[in-house]
DNA sequence: AGCACGCCGACT
DNA sequence: GTCGGCGTGCTC
């Protein structure tokens, strides 16, 4: 069979070549094409290919490997095309994916497609048009109702994509009338491949090259275009602009189209000078990206403490390729990176600086483009695909050869990287969740820097068990900055004990006397207040003060968040919208209240409390557009807002001089949030949003809501004591078998049908229990939010002890999900694996 | 993930 | 009876 097939192309004594393809979906495997021979040279991996995919798809895939080995079952079907002269992904690229797939438990393809900025990845959408030989008239052919809508509308619009031809029938699927009217011969299906990256284009103009020939040449122009005044003014302008016969070659870039109407010059006389042949028009392709900023690069100047971490860092990368760089809040780690990065460049070496989200980008990017200038290149999720692939190939091209960015840069196409710099490590947006690839940034950064025998930086002021824990057992090295840069004093933190106020009637709703009086006297002083509440939304939900009724969401088994300025109740789960009922809906009441405060109630409420101060929020419903973020960060940086307030997003490496008070609304809701990493995440996060108050001469303060100030946790945090909190947290872990003493996987179930999900997962925690041992399998059990867009959910969480190879603990996980998949009812239940899932 | 084929309830 | 729902299997 293979025989036969190794002749079909390639003529006598040739041999047929074939290459394993990946492509962007969720299958585990490659798929084999064969290589037509026109396409053998270009052919290599790396490169992108166009491939049929299926009866009708035509997808994008990168080839994985050439080779020699005719499938054996079925008949390859061929390169459709290739796209690339030049690998579009380096080798190392693809060694980071494959690690990816198989540490977290993925397809190559799930990773892919997180991989490539979607302008680099093209799929084909099956369209429909009129049959070239179609004629209304001509049909004597029975026709329903909707092929008869379907045709019309094909004739008033040149085609129709499936979806569209499904909305038109207001059906799920036209498909059936598709393949009816096809059978027909009216219509036709066709697929249309979308290139989804456009390189930006300007018009431009220059002058004709024959009438620079003599300088007479030009007077007999302006003769010619005496009775035409607007083509000779165009004229004028053009030859003021351009100096052709001093560099005759500025004739040759020519002039931007726009100039021309920006400068009050007639569009159509531009028109009739192109059509006489006296101007040529051209497209010259442009970067999205402003060119020649202004950059400064000043003389970087430590400070001793920071000369210092800077020198212990270089000297402890001569023994581990990782280094903790662990400095309190304002002790100017940023300082220290940037000399860092320098050092790298300089040597010619690439640099990654990894941010945890884009909430942090706009002051430090500002910052570094003015050291840096354009050889910075910045990529994250606010930037269209256009910019993401312009990112890629600057990088590729060598024209970046340092980024910034979120997560997700950790794919771009480093060739030469001597140093990632991951900021505020501790953070666990580096952590996707949701879809697959679910990846933490910081530890692929690791492998990646691995990949490249680079070095890496974690900083942070709080570092993860995890990280700090590797610190101590000499993984990494470790280096501490305990003092605050510029002699500035570390906040003074007070916790407000909202019992006490309660019994005794001091507080104004959930606010406390203390945190009032803190905020009234910065107000007075002319400074600034942050409060950080980590809920949006107005309220937490509504309720029924009759018959007890809470608003939920059909879909999954949450309560709405009422938010106000919108009047309506959202889902935050599966993003559900609907208008708040006037009465309630179980009993008719028309009592209904709200239950819990969010950042606009807090917002509402501080704006009644202090009528004259200028409140604004900063959560994700305000920061949704592009420079959203930005633009209320500058309105604050310039004084114009006196109180902000906002979820974690204010807590991010946000640095304002003239903020003197962080209030922390509610502490207690992030101690009793029921992971076991809860008192981590809260001495985190409260840490950092403190360290906001009070950067130079005057002292911060902070202020801790909570009903319970004696917990031990909020002790540890008003002392700062990392140390403290480090070890009591890790006899916790030790005690209860928790990372970083084991590592986790999760994985989560879930179907349509809550008893068959249950089942599943009994089978699945059962089937992992005769292999792992019933200690190391945890479940299942049902989630606190058991149903999530009408899919119910169960989880399973492994334990596995550190001594364990987990590469044998994920081939038992897959092992019993394929001994799960012989059940059949199980087929429709989906399992997901998370590894270590936080 | 799509997409096509096959098997069952509610209607002209 | 057929239409239209969706469950299931496959993709080189």
């Amino acid at each position: 069979m293979s025989s036969l097939q190794l002749n079909i192309d390639a003529p006598e004594g040739e041999t047929t070549y074939f290459a394993d393809v990946a492509l962007p979906i969720p299958i585990a495997r490659l798929f084999t094409y064969r290589v037509p021979t026109e396409f053998q040279e270009l052919a290599k991996p790396g490169v992108r290919v166009i491939v049929q995919f299926g009866r009708q798809k035509v997808v994008t895939g990168i080839i994985d490997s050439i080779h020699r080995k005719a499938p054996e079952v079925y008949s390859a079907k061929p390169l459709l095309d290739i796209l690339d002269a030049e690998p579009i992904v380096t080798p190392q690229q693809v060694s980071l994916m494959k690690w990816m797939s198989s540490y977290y438990l993925c397809t190559f393809g799930e990773v892919l497609n997180a991989a490539l900025p979607s302008g680099l990845k093209l799929s084909s959408e099956s369209k429909i048009q009129l049959h070239p030989h179609y004629d209304w008239n001509d049909t004597d052919l029975t026709l329903d109702d909707r092929e008869v809508l379907l045709l019309s509308a094909l004739e008033n619009k040149d085609s129709l994509s499936y979806r569209e031809a499904a909305d038109i029938l207001e059906l799920k699927s036209a498909y059936k009338y598709i393949k009816s009217l096809v059978q027909k011969e009216l219509i036709i299906i066709y697929e249309e491949v979308k290139e989804r990256y456009k390189p930006r284009k300007i018009k431009k103009v220059r002058l004709h090259g024959d009438f620079l020939a003599h300088e007479n040449q030009l007077d007999e122009l302006f003769q010619q275009l005496e009775k035409s005044p607007k083509q000779a003014d165009i004229l004028l302008y053009y030859l003021r602009e351009v100096p052709v016969f001093q560099e005759p070659n500025k004739n040759q870039q020519g002039l931007p189209k726009s100039d021309f109407q920006q400068n009050g010059l007639s569009a159509s006389s531009l028109k009739t000078l192109i059509k006489n042949g006296i101007f040529i028009e051209f497209e010259q392709i442009i970067s999205r990206f402003e060119e020649d900023q202004a950059f400064e690069p000043k003389p970087l100047v430590l400070s001793e403490k920071q000369e210092e971490a800077r020198h212990q860092i270089i000297s402890q990368f001569q023994e581990h390729p990782t280094v903790l760089l662990h400095g309190i809040t304002g002790s100017g780690k940023t300082e220290i990176y940037i000399d860092l990065i320098q050092g790298a460049l300089e040597s010619g070496q690439q640099v990654l600086y990894l941010l945890p989200e884009i909430a942090l980008t706009a002051q430090i990017v500002q910052r570094l483009r003015k050291i840096f200038g354009d050889r910075m290149g910045v990529y994250h999720s606010k930037f269209s695909d256009n910019e993401r692939v312009e990112v890629w190939y600057g990088l590729m091209e060598g024209r970046f050869d340092f980024i910034v960015g979120v997560r997700s840069s950790i794919f771009l196409p480093f060739h030469n990287l001597g140093l990632i710099v991951v900021d505020e490590a501790h953070e666990s947006s580096y952590k996707q969740y949701d879809p697959a690839p679910r990846y933490h940034a910081r530890d692929a950064a690791l492998f990646l820097a691995h990949l490249h025998g680079a070095k890496t930086l974690l900083g942070s002021a709080t570092p993860s068990l995890e990280s700090y824990t590797n610190a101590l057992q000499k993984k990494y090295g470790l280096v501490e900055l305990f003092e605050r840069y510029n002699e500035a004093s570390l906040p003074h933190i007070v916790v407000a004990n909202l019992t006490e106020e309660r019994k005794r009637k001091t507080n104004v709703g959930d606010f406390s006397s203390v945190l009032i009086e803190a905020i009234a006297e910065v107000l007075e002083k002319k400074e600034q207040a942050i409060i950080f509440q980590n809920r949006r939304g107005y309220s937490n939900y509504l309720t029924c003060e009759t018959c007890g009724f809470i608003p939920e969401c059909t879909r999954c088994a949450v309560s709405l968040t009422y938010h106000q300025y919108k009047n309506q109740l959202n889902c935050h789960y599966c993003g559900h919208k609907q208008a708040v009922p006037l009465v309630c809906p179980a009993c008719g009441s028309t009592k209904i209240h709200t239950v819990g405060i969010g950042t606009e109630k807090i917002e509402e409420e501080l704006k009644l409390i202090f009528p004259k101060a200028r409140v604004q929020r900063m959560d994700l419903e305000t920061t949704r557009a592009k420079y959203a973020y930005q633009n209320i960060i500058q309105e604050f940086e310039k004084g114009e807002i006196d109180i902000l307030v906002g979820t974690q997003m204010v807590s991010k490496g946000l640095d304002f001089d003239k903020v003197s008070l962080v209030g922390v609304f509610d502490v207690d809701r992030m101690i009793h949030f029921p992971d076991f990493r809860s008192f981590e995440r809260t001495f985190q996060m409260v840490t950092q949003v403190s360290g906001r108050a009070g950067r130079r001469e005057t002292q911060g303060k902070v202020v801790i809501q909570s009903r319970n100030p004696d917990q031990h946790i909020i002790e540890l945090i008003r002392k700062g004591d990392y140390h403290a909190f480090y070890h009591g947290e890790m006899r916790e872990r030790k005690q209860y078998h928790y990372p970083p003493y084991t590592r986790m996987i999760h994985l989560l179930l879930r179907s349509k049908d809550k008893k068959l999900t249950q089942q599943a997962a009994q089978t699945l925690s059962n089937l992992l229990k005769e292999d792992l041992g019933a200690g190391r399998v945890l479940g299942p059990q049902e989630p606190l939010i058991n149903k999530i867009r009408d899919k119910f959910l169960m989880d399973i969480f492994l334990k596995i002890e550190k001594k364990y190879k987990m590469e044998a603990v994920k081939q038992l996980i897959q092992k019993a999900q394929l001994e799960l998949l012989k059940t059949n009812e199980f087929k429709s239940v989906e399992v997901v694996a998370d590894v270590d899932p936080y």
